[in-house]
DNA sequence: CAGTGAGCGAGCTTCCGCTTGACTT
């Protein structure tokens, strides 16, 4: 009598086996072992001449789905069917969620097991936990499985119908789908933003005052009985002041004239205001939440920030790394409360333990919440850790453990001061009890909020006070565009719109830049001309589809077809074949799609159209015979820093140097065979060097575009 | 005659989500 269990991970196998009897053998499939073909060499011989082969996916035949083998999956598969043949029972024991219930439906197929198959699911791995699930077992969720086909499918047809229209209209290689196409649009309407935002300028004062040798910060609020306007009163469409806010303007004459009039008059303290605030928490961690804590604290990019979680993982000194669920495990409050009260005292232990509900949607929680492994945390100088590792680590532990602990108490103290008919404002805090404080601060992507845990002692102050002014300084600031996004900004951003999974997040950002669709600079990423002209022909003609809301839609409809609520054929067969479908819909558009039109660009602010040829973006001007002629944007030049002046530099640049009638013929075939053989050592070389390709192409592209 | 180059046509590019190694950029 033997059992075969398979598992996704071979981490998860290691573990398990230690909890089940002796003649049990555990696999792992690591991951889907089945899919659509994913290009043209993947497709088997018998269907290449089928008309929907390409697509992998038989619409005619009710969305019929080509299934193969990928190829780093058949030696997982050989391994799984050998050791079926020794088996008298197969146990499928993949995650508990869709894509989980979707791998153990793909092994029936593919197995085709002739003993009896039991499907068990599990959310902890402790002994206690196996063994309850192994008594427990079900059978494979059919609906579920087809919730996940049509995600499957759907995600192919938007992708693979929009990607060749883009191919054609505006540049090959191109791709469009339902995630990254609304990551790319989420850059290009913040860049325009940026691009359509006026700055303001105001000023203001900032007193420095003592009382009993304690000094202490006052801003001023407002003159006579009129506020004094900050950057939140202005319209970023203008930089002027709201219309209709009845706010006083101060410029840099005014502000030094009140200064003056200010300085050396009696400060009197005319009201104070304490005001007792609790604070509590962050839940544990996912995985956004720790790519974005990682990203702000430790500077790693979600990519850094995954490969070391599965490095902790593998050596089992956390749990599972890609996970939506902020939820811990009986055995994890035990071990974190027992951590709190040994490091930090009992009262610095929450009176009950704390449990979290996720929030985020779409979440589908088939594992816990990351947090060291095991059923007492190792801290981490015990762990022996060290480098990235340890800091990853160090930021894990931390968080787990202050979500056992107290709330912080906190005071924050506001004092009006008033100076003739002026106004100002101090503004201080005491930590009142840190409680978990003590063991974890969240970060921010805000700078200014950074500071926001930190102790601002105000000195014992009394209505009716004078305490003394030491300076006093007139202050000029501008308002701030919106920032752009960083990986973190946008990951979390994702995250909250349900867009994207766990297992995602990091190689979304890695796709949209290796499509050339953004550029990460300084931990921004920044849209590309490519992005711009991509992202306008899609809003303008699959609106739908680039809305931040289409997955939320899905989501629904896919939890309907997972509960019986909803059938899958329907839905597809809407969405795809329907009369306003996606099929009829980009035949539609095929038509009315100039691609000249697609690939130029209107940016705010320029007259001049800029054009995207196939390696770079351009512009196109009449010279004084006129003959149109080309000047090619330099690659590392991005939408965002094109303005007028930058425009008009190139410009003249290009006048100067005109190197037209310079190269020889010869040259031009040298660039054009070296860009072909780029081309070809891209294709061998798979797609890590794509963005380097591109760059290399268009350099050429630039040297033979002005012969 | 061998090597080269022009010209032509065929074939390919692409999605999202689940998992690790195997690699040398």
């Amino acid at each position: 009598m033997s059992t075969l269990v398979i598992v996704e991970s071979p981490t998860k196998a290691r573990t398990i086996r230690n909890y089940l009897p002796r003649d049990y053998q555990v696999e792992a499939s690591m991951g889907h072992v089945r899919d659509l073909p994913q290009s043209a060499s993947d497709i088997p011989e018998n269907v290449k001449k089928e008309k929907w082969a390409k697509i992998g996916v038989n619409v005619e035949a009710d969305f019929e789905p080509l299934y193969i083998v990928p190829q780093d999956k058949k030696k997982v598969v050989k391994a799984l069917k050998d050791a079926l043949k020794g088996a008298d029972e197969l146990i499928l024991a993949t995650d508990e969620d869709r894509e989980g219930e979707s791998i153990s439906w793909h092994l029936l197929q593919l197995l085709k097991p002739k003993v009896p198959v039991k499907r068990m699911v599990f959310h902890e791995i402790t002994e206690d936990a196996i063994q309850r699930a192994l008594s427990d077992c079900r059978d494979v969720d059919v609906q579920l499985v087809h919730a996940q086909e049509t995600r499957r499918i759907l995600d192919r047809l938007v992708g693979y119908t929009l990607s060749p229209l883009l191919w054609r209209k505006i540049s090959a290689g191109l791709s469009a789908g339902r995630v990254q196409s609304v990551a790319v649009r989420l850059l290009v309407t913040r860049e325009r933003q940026r691009r359509a935002f006026r700055k303001g300028s105001y000023w203001d004062l900032k007193a420095e005052l003592t009382k009993d040798k304690t000094p202490f910060e006052a801003r001023l609020v407002s003159v006579g009985n009129t506020r004094v306007a900050t950057g939140a009163d202005f319209d970023e469409s203008t930089g002027q002041i709201i219309t209709g806010r009845q706010v006083l303007l101060l410029n840099e004459e005014e502000t030094r004239s009140l200064h003056d009039r200010l300085s050396d008059r009696p400060w009197t303290v005319a009201n104070l205001e304490e005001r007792a605030s609790t604070r509590k928490p962050s839940a544990p961690f996912t995985t956004s939440t720790l790519q974005q804590e990682a990203n702000r604290k430790l500077r790693l990019s979600a990519r850094e920030t995954m490969r070391t979680a599965q490095n902790l993982y593998e050596q089992g000194y956390i749990t599972y790394m890609r996970t939506d669920s902020t939820n811990l495990s009986q055995q994890a409050i035990v071990a974190a409360r027992s951590c709190v009260e040994q490091m930090y005292g009992k009262e610095y232990l929450s009176p009950q333990p704390r449990q979290y509900t996720t929030k985020a949607k779409g979440a589908q929680e088939a594992h816990e919440a990351i947090r060291p492994a095991g059923s007492s945390f190792r801290t981490p100088q015990a762990t022996g850790l060290s480098g990235r590792e340890l800091s990853l680590y160090d930021l894990i532990w931390k968080r787990t453990v202050a979500t056992q602990m107290a709330e912080a108490r906190q005071t924050n103290v506001t004092v009006q001061l008033q100076v003739e008919d002026a106004t100002f404002r101090a503004a201080g805090k005491r930590i009142d009890f840190p409680g978990f404080f003590r063991a974890y601060v969240e970060g921010s992507d805000d700078p200014n909020a950074a500071i926001e845990n930190q102790e601002v002692i105000l000195p014992r102050l009394q209505v009716g006070d004078h305490p003394e002014c030491t300076e006093l300084d007139a202050i000029g600031h501008e308002t701030q565009p919106p920032a752009r996004y960083s990986e973190a900004s946008l990951v979390k951003m994702l995250e909250s719109e349900g867009i994207g999974r766990p297992s995602t997040y990091a190689s979304i950002i890695g796709t949209i830049i290796d499509r050339g669709y953004a550029q990460l600079i300084n931990n921004s990423l920044i849209p590309t001309f490519t992005a711009f002209a991509v992202t306008t022909l899609l809003e303008k003609h699959f609106p739908d589809l680039v809305d931040t809301s289409f997955t939320a839609r899905m989501e629904q409809t896919l939890d309907d077809i997972s509960t019986g609520e909803a059938d899958w054929l329907p839905y597809l067969k809407e969405f795809y074949l329907g009369e306003t479908g996606l099929e009829s819909q980009v035949e539609e558009r095929e038509d009315q799609i100039d691609g000249r039109e697609a690939r130029a660009i209107d940016l705010e602010g320029l007259d001049t159209k800029i054009r995207i040829s196939k390696y770079g973006a351009y512009i196109e001007q009449e010279t004084e015979e006129g003959e149109p002629r080309i000047i090619n944007i330099p690659q590392d030049l991005s939408p965002a820093d094109l303005d007028a002046e930058k425009l008009e530099v190139l410009l003249t640049r290009s006048e100067q140097t005109r190197p037209a009638s310079r190269h020889k013929r010869s040259d031009l075939r040298v660039l054009q065979w070296s860009l072909r053989s780029l081309r070809a050592a891209w294709r061998c070389h798979g797609r890590q060097s794509q963005a380097e390709t591109r760059l290399a192409a268009s350099r050429c592209d630039a040297l033979t575009g002005n012969v």
